[in-house]
DNA sequence: CAGTTAACCTGTCAGC
DNA sequence: TGCTGACAGGTTAACT
């Protein structure tokens, strides 16, 4: 589940079900699913087993469970991740690569299922480390600044920028990252070390919303454009989220399963050759990075 | 530093 | 029915 929307979903489902529980047992269905575990202070496995999970924080699109060994468990859904939430002995998820046993206090034992198709999603555990501006490492919920793990950060998400909906991201400096940027504003968009959480869907909804080609150059948005451009990934990624994500099938879920409602909203991604909501000119679908980018010729113009 | 390409993977769908 | 190719929400490393 790709974007901030969609692990926003899962993180937001996980903490009630994880905080306070204790890791009984792991298993480990598919050695490729621990591509970013870096072993050097043990095993996948004895790292986790024993330890108590004490919050779930996430920041863009990078997920992760502090454990009480200033140690974290870090989760990326890649393309095509889920971490499903079960009941112990429920039949078998296809395509299910790790599995984490806990016993929680008071809700007793669960599984935690992490369900990947094409495997560039990944577990590892991770050392944590201080955030570079000692603010907290990311959104948990409830704000617990007694917290260690608080005003910390795995080692591999630290290069990850703030999201555009962490009340500690730094607006002045991304627009003064902008304008100096040499680059379009979608790929500025898209990357996740200027600003974290958006993707493919959204960058496309934002810069729609915005009036704003793809390909126009980020240093040469005006003071004012930029707000609107930032105005409007707020503004998209949290109706997507007051939606449960976008689902355009079975494969973007919740941890219980279910889909969420954000795809009936989408103006332009995946809407080429239907009409533009506002000028009833047909939206476009360009190859870009490997992908497509999604617009109105009309609305978006490169100026 | 900016941009491109490839690599990592599996499944689904359209077209023949 | 089965084959082929295109396509899919991401990240990273290597190279120009």
């Amino acid at each position: 589940m790709p974007e901030l929307p969609e692990v926003e979903v899962v993180r937001a489902g996980l903490q009630p079900a994880v905080t306070g529980a204790l890791v009984t047992g792991v298993e480990i269905f598919d050695e490729r699913s621990l591509r970013r575990h870096v072993p050097a202070a043990g095993s996948f496995a004895e790292q986790l087993t024993g330890r108590r999970i004490l919050a779930a924080v996430r920041r863009g699109k990078f997920l992760w469970l502090p454990l009480d060994s200033d140690r974290a468990l870090v989760v990326h859904l890649g393309m095509s991740g889920q971490v499903l939430l079960r009941t112990p002995g429920a039949a078998e998820d296809r395509m299910l690569r790790i599995r984490l046993t806990l016993e929680h206090p008071t809700h007793g034992e669960l599984w935690v299922n992490f369900v990947d198709q094409r495997i560039f999603g990944s577990m590892a555990v991770d050392a944590m480390g201080p955030t570079r501006d000692s603010l907290p490492g990311g959104y948990s919920g409830q704000p617990q600044a007694d917290a260690a793990w608080q005003n910390r950060i795995p080692s591999q998400v630290a290069h990850i920028a703030r999201d555009p909906i962490d009340p500690s991201f730094a607006s002045n400096a991304f627009f003064a990252a902008l304008a100096r940027k040499n680059t379009g504003i979608k790929r500025a968009l898209l990357d996740q070390n200027l600003i974290s959480g958006i993707g493919n869907i959204y960058a496309d909804e934002a810069l729609f919303a915005a009036r704003i080609h793809y390909e126009q150059p980020a240093a040469s948005l005006s003071a004012a454009k930029a707000r609107t451009l930032l105005a409007a990934v707020r503004t998209i990624l949290q109706r997507a989220l007051a939606e449960g994500g976008t689902s355009f099938d079975a494969q973007y879920v919740n941890v219980n399963g279910q889909s969420g409602y954000f795809a009936h909203s989408l103006e332009a991604y995946g809407r080429q050759g239907t009409p533009c909501s506002r000028c009833g000119t047909l939206i476009v679908r360009e190859q870009f990075m490997n992908r497509g980018s999604h617009f109105c010729p009309r609305c978006q113009r490169l100026r």
